[in-house]
DNA sequence: TTAATAATGCAAATCATTAGCATTTAGGTT
DNA sequence: AACCTAAATGCTAATGATTTGCATTATTAA
């Protein structure tokens, strides 16, 4: 597709734009805002899509773009390992019955967050928020 | 040491009393409040307190006082599993440079996390904040 | 175009955890 | 106390996700 812009992407964050790099990219870059998807999804729609790339090398390329910030990593209880393009801080809800996850927004966390920081005279790199809850549609 | 406490504790939660389940609980109780702790640790502990017993159990034993209640099992980003004695609700703080894990509590957290679930119509299950820093000794 | 470096595919290795199954133990019953 | 049944244990093999080593191939800069 575009692949301009996702050459332009990798060289942003001093990647080569390979055929590994740029396939998962295109795929990545097709889901809509806000999907949460895993090494095994990537891997099939790429299968699907007639592009044929080693696990390994997904493997690889996910854990570069975790490292230059393209994707962000999560680990849900009884979920396992998801990603998701890095997009604005936010926190998420994961319903225990579906596993359904969304994503939420509250500027008030952010002060507390950094009050309980500064509290213990550290310095907040990251966090992580996850709601397990029962979803509407589940009740 | 008191068995008789932790027969007490294993009864209460239709466990049945057995070598692996004190032994376990006693290693545990050995622990200073507060602490993490991992399979692998319980592990060394039951080793060089002569007390020989199989992985497999301590892992099917852990996972039982998992699903009663008597232990908390949480997922910390490049630190893995850690357990910890379940006592109240709070959260957590990890150094990313030495390690170190600190819980913290602050009511208002639970005021915003139910108007979250509020918000979207659903019911709180459980919930998860780690807030990843570099601590002051780091620093 | 070519040399140097980085990326890839593949398969084997690793790591944590789980599962199968034969043996042992706990706890209630004669 | 001996006995019975279900539960628990130890052991080893299996699993699943992820990583690594290495020979091959692609990319980039000169």
């Amino acid at each position: 597709m575009i692949d301009v812009l996702n050459i332009a992407i990798l060289k942003a964050n001093r990647l080569r734009p390979t055929t590994v790099r740029l396939a998962v990219l295109s795929v990545i870059s097709g889901y809509e805002e806000g999907t949460h998807f895993t090494i095994e999804k990537i891997c099939d729609d790429l299968s699907s899509s007639g592009v044929k790339k080693s696990v390994g090398s997904v493997y690889r390329t996910l854990k570069e773009f975790e490292d230059t910030g393209i994707v962000i990593r999560h680990q849900f209880d009884s979920i396992g390992t998801v990603y998701e393009s890095n997009t604005q801080d936010h926190d998420h809800t994961v319903c225990v019955a579906c596993g359904k996850i969304k994503e939420f927004f509250k500027t008030e966390f952010d002060a507390l967050r950094k009050e309980v920081v500064s509290e213990s005279k550290g310095r907040l790199i990251k966090h992580t928020q996850t709601l397990y809850v029962v979803c509407e549609d589940c009740l």
